[in-house]
Formats: C-alpha cells, sequence, structure tokens
DNA sequence: GGTTTTCATTGATTTGAGTCAAGAAATTAA
DNA sequence: TTAATTTCTTGACTCAAATCAATGAAAACC
C-alpha cells in the first residue's frame, strides 16, 4: 500500500471525514525522514506540525537531568504529534526518539488550520483526539492501577507481541517502571 | 454567594459561554444533596448527568477486590463529572466517595443534549473540558514522573494547603502511592 | 463528660526491587 | 568470518518502603 492510501485508509476508517475533505486533507502532507536515533520532539519545543507515522518504530519518553521514562511506543501507521502542544501552542514534557529510521508525512499548523476553517470534518477531528487521548490516559492509569509489572508484562506479550520482537527489553523495563535486572528475573519466572 | 451564582462565576470566567446560553444552562441544573460516606459514582456505572460540586469533599479513587488508590480530591466548586463515560455512555472505571456532607448541581444528559443542539457554546464547553483533562493528565504524569514521594508532599503543601486541613493523611498517603506510616515518616523528616 | 472509634505515630522486622559487578548472548560492524 | 559493541542474564549485597504490632492523640458518639 502507498503511504498515500495508507494515510487514507487510516483516515477514512477512523475518523469521520467526507471524501472530499480527506483527498484534500491527504494531498496536503509532505515527506520526512529521519535516522535511528534521532529525536523527533524535544522536551520544551512547541509543535507546529502534524505528524503522522508511516515507517519505523519511534519511542516517547519523559526526560530529567538523571532518569528517563518511556511512556509509549508508536510502531503502526499512527499521528505522534503531541496534540496538546499543538492546540495551545504549549511547549511539549515529551521526547520522541526514533529506535529505527522512520518516515513520517507532516502537516505544517498553518495548512492545518486553513484546512479546519474549510472542513467541518477538520475541527471533528481534532475533537475525535482529545477525547480519544482522554479515553487512553484514563484506560492507561487504570491498566497502572491493577496490575503488577509482571501482569503488565504478561498483557504486552498478549496485546503487543511486535513490541516485544523488535524493542529491546531495557527500553520495555522502563515502560513497566521497573530495571532491566528486574525484568529479566520476571521473564525467567514466567 | 448564592449557589447558582457560583455556577455562573464559575462557567463566565472559566467558560466561552454567551450570557443567554449561560442563564438558560444553570437554570436548568438541579440541587442534590450527599451525606458523608456517601458513594456518588460506582465503577461499572454509566454517567447520566452533569454534576457539579457545590459544597463539601470528594475523593476519587480506583478500586479492585483488594486495594484502593485515591487519584484526585474535590474541594472548589467545579465538575465533578466523568466526562469520557458521559459523552461516550461507556461505564466509569472509578469510584466518587463523599468525605463530608456534598451538595452538587446535576443536569441530565437529556437536558444537556437539548442544550447543546441549541448553543453553540455548549459543544464549545465539552470540547474545552476535554482538552483541559488531556493537560491534567499530562501534566499529572510528568509530575508524578519528576518527582518522589516526598516531593510530591511538598508540593501538595505549597500549592493544595486545604487539602491537607481537610483530608486525612491515610487517603492523601493512598494519592501519593505510599503507605500511611511512610507518609508520616516523611512529615517528621520535614 | 466520658467512652468508643478512628487516625497518626513509632519501633522492630521483612521483603522486594535497586545497585554493583561479572560474564554470556546477541547484534552490528569491519 | 571475526572482532567490537550492545544487550541480556545471573549472583551477591544494599536499602527503602511495606508489614506487623503497639501506643498515643484526636475526633465522633452516646
Amino acid at each position: 500500500m502507498s503511504e498515500t492510501d495508507k494515510l487514507f485508509f487510516f483516515f477514512s476508517s477512523e475518523f469521520p471525514f467526507n471524501k472530499e475533505g480527506l483527498e484534500e486533507f491527504i494531498g496536503t502532507f509532505k515527506n520526512k525522514k529521519y535516522k535511528k536515533n534521532e529525536l523527533i520532539l524535544k522536551c520544551g519545543e512547541t509543535e507546529k506540525e502534524l505528524r503522522f507515522l508511516d515507517k519505523g518504530i519511534v519511542r516517547e519518553f519523559y526526560a530529567s537531568s538523571d532518569k528517563e521514562k518511556n511512556i509509549n511506543f508508536y510502531i503502526d501507521t499512527e499521528f505522534i504529534t503531541d496534540f496538546s502542544s499543538f492546540t495551545h501552542s504549549t511547549p511539549t514534557k515529551k521526547f520522541q526518539e526514533c529506535l529505527t529510521d522512520v518516515n513520517v508525512r507532516v502537516l505544517s499548523k498553518h495548512s492545518f488550520l486553513d484546512f479546519i476553517n474549510k472542513y467541518d470534518c477538520g475541527k471533528l477531528f481534532i475533537e475525535t483526539i482529545f477525547q480519544r487521548l482522554v479515553a487512553k490516559n484514563e484506560n492507561d492509569e487504570f491498566i497502572h492501577f491493577a496490575n503488577t509489572a509482571e501482569e503488565l508484562y504478561l498483557d504486552i506479550m498478549k496485546n503487543k507481541p511486535e513490541w516485544l520482537k523488535q524493542i529491546p527489553q531495557y527500553h520495555i523495563a522502563s515502560y513497566l517502571g521497573i530495571k532491566p535486572e528486574t525484568l529479566s528475573r520476571i521473564r525467567k519466572r514466567i
């Protein structure tokens, strides 16, 4: 499937766009490439573009002077924009780093705002995004409350097997909030 | 200030309503009272009303068979609805319990939808709510990443002193993710 | 006002994850 | 293919928080 087709497929199945709006929308995206280990987004920056992951793996994490914590991994084609930063023009608190070479499709905020003004579905898109973010955050919060690190790991085995195939274990450990040595011991137990 | 005035003040300062819409909106709220220790919301229920806290203290928490974790306390006048559950008619994962006698003002979902259809500002209200929820969730997530339990407690001392005056320490401990004995020892250190 | 219950503190002990360090395995580079 | 680097595993030890248990303080109740 071409990159444009993937975007089209993603949008038409996931978002309430009409065909006319969707085709114009996708046509305005541009290609962008990153090398493994490059940072796509840095804490303190303000999002100035919509970014759709087309190929490769991205980890998202918090970092301070003495530590890091992974909060998500992106493998499938999906948006990897910090929508809060994008929508309110506020600095992000997150980093995004390429775990492989990465292709993304990007749309400048300017183009996006033009689009919003022209089509109702653009506004609906942003609404939908925020509602889903709330649902995801609350679900994650509950999952972390209800499960131990070991249970979370079993959950990843079941529901995100591609993570375990393609992401180093020390990154998974950070995502689970434990040290790599501890994850190694959990794996031995299982 | 009367209860209606509080609602009016809250909305007009916080949300982009026009005066006409706002007055009609507030007029349709009804009063409701809860006793200390009563549950306002139970995991598994679906929100069928907008709920505005007018007086009293509410704790919000997750619970499973063997444990609980507090995730928020509400003291000031503000909405205490699970908007995800309300908007999507999905069961909530949260509990809300009164730590004191409580007065709330409620609006049925039916009345709210009527309102949405009549006034643009109603739609904007829900949009704003979700955008703020995302911002709050992300901020909380970062705060918990960057700080130890002791630092979080110092932060509460500084920014939420009313919590420490009015909420039992074992509930604060649960909010911080530690045991009451540990919080007691942290307090001795400070 | 006195009693009962709840909440907070303190001490002694246990426990599970972190730390440190070494070596094995796997991946990448030459 | 071999060498170099990175990642994963394993063991010994440390430490911070949980647990267990008892007491003291405060609040709620009659």
